[in-house]
RNA sequence: GGGGGAGUUCCCGAGUUGGCCAAAGGGGGCAGACUGUAAAUCUGUUGUCGACGACUUCAGUGGUUCGAAUCCGCUCUCCCCCA
């Protein structure tokens, strides 16, 4: 008998918070039950923390339930307050909608869409033309703001302020629960933990209503052992999407992730079987990093197809190690008119480093390589001859391999 | 609407008897050592530039002054108490 797949994503530790813990075990085991996730288009990719509400749609899809991926282009007119600290700023209904799009084509990269694997639902749909005075009446007196302000979300921005637009945030997101109910039968609302307090308050919403059972059921937030907030890189997000992150980057980020998040991340982010993780968590010392070069790969691959994956995990080899090949290397395309410049000037220029006092500072501290020789002539110009074959591999700091190519007298799109 | 308080460099947060402030300290970032492309630890660094000096900063703006982050006026923003 195959196991329970909700006992199967307790066992890959994605499991926080559940309402009614038997009545849900029990409708997830029923085949065609419908579940649904939101997703506020809050940029224009998806990112790492995403990645937690797709693996677990990968999981019930499998397990023959039909998820329901609810696009927030009508809450993300109000910008969620939970865990936050600050708010949110408001974007126009354009960018919203361009973004609602770029989740929706992400997605149907992540997920199987076909014979109706996944059913998209977008509550600007519902949400956007709701006439005032009708919704809180209709749904307003099942809510006490006491309560309310209780919540956890809430509480949480007592003392930094919160807008009365985004106060109304936890009531949209009940109501969407609501009319998913009705319009899809759906009885099951999961999501990451911050959404606790929006998930309850929807479930109960379908109760006082309906007079139906609805639950709700919360995933671990990604974090690293100390607490800390994964997928976060020194420019922000992790993103999904290659343009603002690449395939590289993003395969160097699971590659060096905390020796104690290994087996975590594997549980969570890869369909590695349970007992080939434990088999890489017992390994120890510098042996992990093979766990983790798997771990990195299976993430990679999830997101951008394995080949993609695979010329990265070589092109990190070849960075770090001599052997490899260097296709997948970030590059950056030099042009004649960088010729005879300092390299503190071409990487300024390039943006490799954000000033030249930065790129002084660097090349000072003895952070900057030409094919692997230290640069310690402050004022060394990029020459014709270092060029191999247009190419040349530069190192900022320890882990930062850029490839220069040369371009010559074209026109250089920078990045 | 009335009363009170605050706006400092990426963040938090010193500094307000005017010069010794590019501005303490912490966090974060970056570089180096150590290492396993890990963690922890240690060291350096962290406005810009034609760089042992110069230039532009302390919400905005206009003043006072030889000289202002520090004093005065106005504006904007935020918080708190009362309504």
């Amino acid at each position: 008998m195959t196991i329970n797949v909700y006992d199967m994503l307790k066992e890959r530790d994605f499991i926080a918070q559940v309402t009614h813990e038997d009545e849900v075990r029990e409708y997830l085991s029923k085949k065609g039950s419908t579940f649904y996730i939101g997703f506020d288009p809050t940029a224009d990719s998806l990112h790492a923390g995403h990645l937690v509400q797709i693996m677990v749609m990968r999981h019930l899809q499998q397990a023959g339930l039909r998820p329901i991926a609810l696009m927030g282009e009508g809450t993300g007119h109000i910008g969620d307050p939970s865990d936050r600290t600050d708010m949110r700023s408001i974007m126009s209904s354009d960018t919203i909608r361009h973004n609602a799009d770029c989740f929706v084509e992400q997605m149907s990269r992540l997920l199987d869409f076909s014979e109706d694997g996944v059913i998209l639902e977008n509550n600007a749909n519902w949400l956007l033309s709701l006439n005032y005075v009708d919704f809180i009446r209709n749904v307003g007196p099942h809510f006490t703001v006491n309560r309310m302000l209780a919540a956890d979300c809430y509480r949480q921005r007592m003392d930094r302020g919160l807008s009365f637009l985004e106060f109304n945030y936890m009531v949209m997101q009940a109501y969407d629960f609501l009319v998913l109910f009705r319009k899809r039968g759906c009885r099951l609302q999961v999501g990451g933990d911050d959404q606790w307090s929006n998930i309850i308050a929807g479930a109960e919403l379908i109760r006082r209503k309906e007079r139906e059972a609805a639950w709700g059921l919360t995933f671990r937030l990604l974090t690293t052992s100390n607490g800390q907030k994964m997928g976060k890189t020194a420019s922000g997000a992790l993103w999904l999407d290659e343009k603002k992150c690449s395939v590289y980057d993003f395969y160097q980020y699971w590659r060096n992730v905390d020796d104690a998040d290994v087996g975590t991340c594997m549980r969570m982010l890869t369909h590695l079987s349970l007992e080939e993780i434990r088999s890489y968590e017992q390994l120890k010392g510098a042996d992990i990093n093979v766990a983790k070069e798997r771990l990195a790969l299976e993430v990679t691959s999830l997101v951008h197809g394995r080949a993609k994956a695979e010329q990265a995990a070589e092109a990190a080899r070849m960075a770090f190690s001599g052997s490899g090949n260097s296709a997948a290397i970030p590059i950056c395309i030099v042009s004649e008119e960088d010729r005879g410049n300092t390299y503190m000037d071409v990487l300024t220029k390039h943006g490799l480093t954000s000033s030249k006092s930065d790129a002084r500072r660097l090349i000072q501290q003895g952070g900057f390589y030409v094919e692997e020789r230290q640069v310690q002539d402050l004022f060394e110009t990029l020459s014709d001859d270092v060029f191999d074959k247009g190419e040349l591999l530069i190192r900022l700091g320890k882990k930062r391999h850029i490839k220069l190519i040369s371009k010559d007298s074209q026109v250089t799109t920078l990045d």
